[in-house]
RNA sequence: GGAGAGGUGGCUGAGUGGUCGAAAGCGCUGGUCUCGAAAACCAGUGUACCUCCGGGUACCCAGGGUUCGAAUCCCUGCCUCUCCGCCA
C-alpha cells in the first residue's frame, strides 16, 4: 500500500513506477476519490464540531434548567445531515481503500527493466559437473529408489502433489532441520506459527486482494492456507508501534505451502517442480529503512549459504520489473542447475518489499528521534523443498542409479551416505 | 459444543448518558538536587485524519443502532477468562 500523500505529491513517479510493473491502475480515478473524500471530510468535520459545541451548551442550559428545545430541534437537523455526508464518507473510503489496495509496489530505481527475459544474472556460484552418463529427470530416480511415488500421491489427493517414502521423506526432514538450524546459528530466530490465517494476514503481506485465486480457502469462515511462511511470519507484527532498538527482526520458520496455481495449468506438469503443497523454510526481516537494501544483500547470502553447504552449483538474478511480484520492490532469484530436467530451477526468491507491507499491516516504529516510522520488510526461502530434492537426486545421482547424499546432511540423515 | 464473566492509553485500573481523549498509580522522557547515582520534587508522555495552519475531527475490541449528545444504553461479530463436555 502506498501513502495516499505520496500518489497525490508524487503522482508521476507512482505512474512510471507501476508501468514499469506492467500495471494498468488508474491512478487519476484514485485523485479524483481522494479529492471528493477530503471534500466530504471538511464538511462533516465542520458540522461535528458545530454539534459538539452546541451540544455542550445544551447541557449547560440544561443544567441550570433553561430550555434548550430549540437547539435540539436545530441539532437534530444537522445530526440528520451528518448522517448523509458519513454514509458518504464511508462510501468514499471504501472506494478509495480498495483502488488503493490494487496498486502494486513501485520498483527499485536501478531494477532491471523488462520482463521475465530481462533478469539480469548477477553472480554464479560452483561448477556444473559433466557427466559421462545420462541423467535422467529426478521423477524417474527417485521412482526407481522407491523414495518418491507420485501416482501415490495423485490417487490421494489429484495431480501436483508429490509423496516422498523412506529414505526420501527422511531426506526433506533432514534438510529442514539442517536449514533451520543454520539460519538460528546465525542469528535468526526460529519460529513455528500458524498455516491457516485471517484474510487481514494475507492483505497486510499483499497476498490478497490480488491473489485470492491462487489461494485454498476454507469454506465457512473465511480462512485462508498460507502459501509462504512469509505471511505467519511478517503479520507477526501487524498493527503493532515497535521501537527502533527492536530492529532489525530476523525471523525463520518451517511451513508447508499451499498454492492453487490457478495461472499455470499444463506447466511443469511432471515431477515435483510445481504442485500444491510443497515445504519451505523462510527467512523473514523486519529492519530500518536506511539499512534495507544492505539487508536485502545479507539475505541473499543467508540463502546462498544453504546451497554451498550443499555443494549445488547456482546462479543468483535480479529480476527485471515486469517479473516482480504485486508487493516486492526488488527482487533476486536463486536458480539450481538441474541437470536431468537440463535448466536452472527457481529455488529461492529473496525480496526488498521496502515499507510497502508494513504499511498495509500497520506495522510501524518509533526511531532514535520519536518519530513514527515505517519500517522495511524483506523476506527470502531458505529455501523450497520441493525444488532443492529434484536438484540433489538429479546433481549427486551416481552411474549406477544411487544418490549420494550431501555431507553436511550426514548427521542428520542418522549417518546414511547413500540412497540407493 | 453447553453455561457464565469480561474486553478502557505501554501496564494496573476508575469511570453507567453531558466540558471524558478519558481520574489515579506504575512505567517512560526531560529538568532541579548530587562528585555521580538513588530517593525526592517539578514538567512532559496515544494514534490517525482534515485544515482557510488559527485550529478542528475521529478513535475507550470491531461494525451497526438509539439520542441534541455515547467509553457509558441496544444489536451483531471477534477475542479473552472460568466451569462442564470432548480431545492430541
Amino acid at each position: 500500500m502506498h501513502d495516499i500523500k505520496f500518489i497525490r505529491e508524487q503522482t508521476d513517479t507512482i505512474k512510471a513506477g507501476i508501468a514499469r510493473k506492467n500495471d494498468k491502475s488508474d491512478i487519476d480515478a484514485i485523485l479524483a476519490v481522494d479529492v471528493a473524500r477530503r471534500e466530504v471530510i471538511t464538511e462533516v468535520e465542520k458540522l461535528q464540531g458545530e454539534r459538539n459545541k452546541v451540544s455542550a451548551e445544551i447541557a449547560k442550559k440544561k443544567k441550570s434548567g433553561e430550555s434548550a428545545e430549540d437547539a435540539i430541534v436545530a441539532m437534530r437537523e444537522v445530526g440528520e445531515r451528518i448522517a448523509i455526508l458519513e454514509e458518504k464518507r464511508r462510501n468514499l473510503d471504501e472506494e478509495l481503500h480498495t483502488k488503493m489496495s490494487w496498486i502494486p509496489n513501485i520498483p527499485y530505481h536501478d531494477a532491471p527493466d523488462g520482463g521475465e527475459e530481462d533478469m539480469v544474472e548477477v553472480r554464479t556460484w560452483g561448477e556444473i559437473r559433466k557427466k559421462s552418463y545420462d541423467i535422467p529427470p529426478h521423477w524417474e530416480i527417485g521412482e526407481r529408489l522407491n523414495i518418491l511415488d507420485l501416482p501415490a500421491a495423485t490417487k490421494i489427493s489429484g495431480s501436483g502433489f508429490y509423496l516422498l517414502r523412506g529414505l526420501g521423506a527422511r531426506l526433506q526432514r533432514a534438510l529442514i532441520s539442517y536449514m533451520l538450524d543454520t539460519h538460528s546459528n546465525d542469528g535468526f530466530v526460529e519460529h513455528y506459527a500458524p498455516y491457516i490465517v485471517n484474510a487481514d494476514a494475507m492483505f497486510g503481506t499483499g497476498q490478497l486482494p490480488k491473489m485470492e485465486d491462487d489461494m485454498y480457502k476454507t469454506e465457512g469462515d473465511n480462512m485462508y492456507l498460507v502459501p509462504t511462511a512469509e505471511v505467519s511470519l511478517t503479520n507477526i507484527y501487524r498493527k503493532q508501534i515497535l521501537d527502533y532498538k527492536q530492529l532489525p527482526i530476523c525471523m525463520v520458520g518451517h511451513s508447508p505451502c499451499f498454492r492453487r496455481e490457478a495461472g499455470a495449468a499444463g506447466k511443469d506438469t511432471r515431477g515435483m517442480i510445481r504442485v500444491h503443497q510443497f515445504d519451505k523454510v523462510e527467512m523473514v526481516k523486519i529492519v530500518h529503512p536506511e539499512t534495507s537494501y544492505d539487508e536485502h544483500e545479507s539475505l541473499v547470502a543467508q540463502a546462498e549459504k544453504i546451497l554451498q553447504g550443499l555443494q549445488l552449483p547456482y546462479r543468483v538474478c535480479e529480476l527485471a520489473t515486469g517479473d516482480l511480484s504485486f508487493a516486492a520492490a526488488r527482487c533476486y532469484d536463486i536458480e539450481l542447475w538441474a541437470p536431468g530436467l537440463d535448466r536452472w530451477l527457481e529455488i529461492s526468491s529473496v525480496s526488498n518489499f521496502e515499507s510497502f507491507q508494513a504499511r498495509r499491516m500497520g506495522c510501524k516504529f518509533r526511531d532514535e528521534e520519536g518519530k513514527i516510522q515505517f519500517p522495511h520488510t524483506l523476506n527470502g526461502s531458505g529455501v523450497a523443498l520441493a525444488r532443492l530434492i529434484p536438484a540433489i537426486l538429479e546433481n549427486y545421482l551416481n552411474e549406477d542409479g544411487s544418490v549420494d547424499i550431501p555431507d553436511v546432511l550426514h548427521p542428520y540423515m542418522g549417518g546414511v551416505k547413500k540412497i540407493d
